[in-house]
This record gives structure tokens, sequence and C-alpha cells, in this order.
DNA sequence: GTTAATGCAAACGGTTTGCAGGGGT
DNA sequence: ACCCCTGCAAACCGTTTGCATTAAC
């Protein structure tokens, strides 16, 4: 069995604990979500899809991409006032993000993540997950700089 | 000199510098920016802004909003999808989300702030800013969800 | 056969823009 | 007098929704 037969496997299971049917659409939004280590947006998800699937709808990926942040295997990202990016990484992990090309990167800092909070901050509520966002200049657009 | 003559004596030199005329309509968006202390959006500070002068168009808030971000006096906030909300403290905070009420509440940890970023991150680029986003839920929703 | 999902098209809502008139410097 | 800024209205764009049809179970 495969890895990606595994992952199939998973998208059944978990769409059938869901009550929802797994069609075609779904099946390949699905693994178009697979092959995307990085932050796809759903126009992209759409066009990249539109090739295999001629005739799948643009609304149709923002359903299932919502049902599918609901089932948690992907996570919407609002990190800037433009599209919506998905982040088809679930695990706790925090992001770069490049002020000039946009570029999001992920990061893992394990020891933040079990870094206690101060009282103050613990003293809001209940505190479910952090979320680092860093903003600066990735090494590409740097380069740039220094070239041009 | 109040303080509020000092702030607006620092809105007419950061207009001067930037070649903006102050206009009463900017006076005006920056004086109720003042009176915020939490995370208004445009539309409210429209509505606001409206009982006193009641020909301002929804328009220039945002144009003036934009240029005051450009400024440095406000802070865009790309917290959900939906509207976006200006932050008025631009000193280096964090944000406590509730995902019930959607409160944003502001948190420092001024020791997160000076910590030493991995060497895996840091090599990404050059980091200027980093955005700590607690998500979890309030005290007073909690409260309710036990009475409720 | 039942029920949910799809595709189409149109609506939506926050935000932006073109333009002509008005006000600050 | 100049140019920038404003207010109006309309455009914009990503996203959502209503509806009839289609397909999964």
């Amino acid at each position: 069995m495969t890895s990606q037969d595994n992952e199939l496997d998973k998208i059944r299971k978990l769409c059938d604990q869901a009550g929802m049917k797994l069609t075609p659409q779904r099946l390949e939004i699905f693994k178009e979500l697979l092959s995307h280590e990085d932050h796809p947006s759903a126009e992209l998800i759409f066009t990249k899809l539109r090739e295999r699937l001629p005739t799948i709808s643009l609304d149709t990926v923002y359903r299932t991409l919502a049902s599918f942040d609901e089932l948690g295997i992907i996570k919407k990202l609002n990190i800037s006032n433009a599209r919506t990016l998905f982040d088809t990484n679930i695990e706790q992990h925090h992001h770069f993000i490049c002020t000039k090309c946009k570029r999001v990167e992920d990061i893992h800092w394990p020891d933040f993540d079990k870094a206690n909070l101060p009282e103050s901050v613990s003293a809001l509520g209940s505190i479910q997950t952090r979320h680092l966002e860093l903003h600066g200049i990735c090494n590409q657009c740097l380069n740039k700089k220094n070239k041009g």
C-alpha cells in the first residue's frame, strides 16, 4: 500500500464519519492539496484542477476547502487582507511572511510551543492555539536588492 | 499643554512631513482613533464620526486610515477574513482572539519579544517584526457557557 | 429512492477607484 | 492659483448563496 493510498483511505474515512459523500471533485481536491507543500489559494487549486477536471467550478472548490477546514484536514490562513490561503500542514507550526514577495514559509519552533505563557496572558481565558507570524524580507528578495 | 494637544501636535507634524494637508476630516479621524483603546473597524470609525461630521464619507475614512497606516500612526490587523481592524496601539505587542465572541485583546510579553529566534528561523531572511496570535475562549464566554 | 453535492449565475460585502467639485496652503 | 482632498457613485474582487440538476449512497 502506497502512501497515497493511505491518504485516500483517510479522506474516505473522514468523509464517511462526517456524513459527507466522497465525490470525484472532493477526491481530486484532496489529491491536489496533497501535492502542495506550500499555501495555495482556492483559486490556485481551482486553476490546477481545471486541467484534469474541466467542469469543476470555483464555488465547489471553496465549499470543499471550507469542509476540509472544518474536518481539520487543512487550515485557513488569514495572513493578509488579500485572498485566503490554505495550509496543507496541520501540525503545530508558525509562519514567516516576506513583506516584499509575500512568500509564506513554515517555521518550526518547538521550544516556543512548549514555553509557558505569562500569568497575565493565561489569565485571559482558555488558550487553545498559538500562532506566530514573523514578518521581514526573505533571502531571495535580499539578494535581488543587493544585485539590482 | 494637555496630552491631547500633544497628540494633535504629533499629527500636525506627521502630516506636514508627509506633505499631507491636515484637513478637518483627518483631524477628526485622528481624534476618534485616540478615543479607541481597542481595535475599531473603518466602518465603526465612520459611524461614530458621522454623529459629529454628518457629511464624511466611508471612502475618506478608508483612505485616511490607509495613510495613517503608512505613516505608522496605526496598524492594519489581518485577524480574520472579515473586516479589517485597525490597531491604535503601535507599541510592540500581541493579540488574544476569542474564537467565540471575536474579541481581540492586547497582550504584552516582553520576554518573548526579546527571545532569540532559532537559527533555522533567523536564517530565512531579515526578520523585522514578530506578531503572536493566541486563539482561545475568553473568560466572559467561558462564564456564559457555564451559566447557560 | 433519498439526500446531499454540483455547477451556474447572481448576490454579497468590504474595499477601492474615477471623477468633478471644493477647500487647504 | 495650485494642487490635494473630499464625497458621490460605481467598480472591484474574493467569496458566498439560491436554485435546478445531477450523482453518491
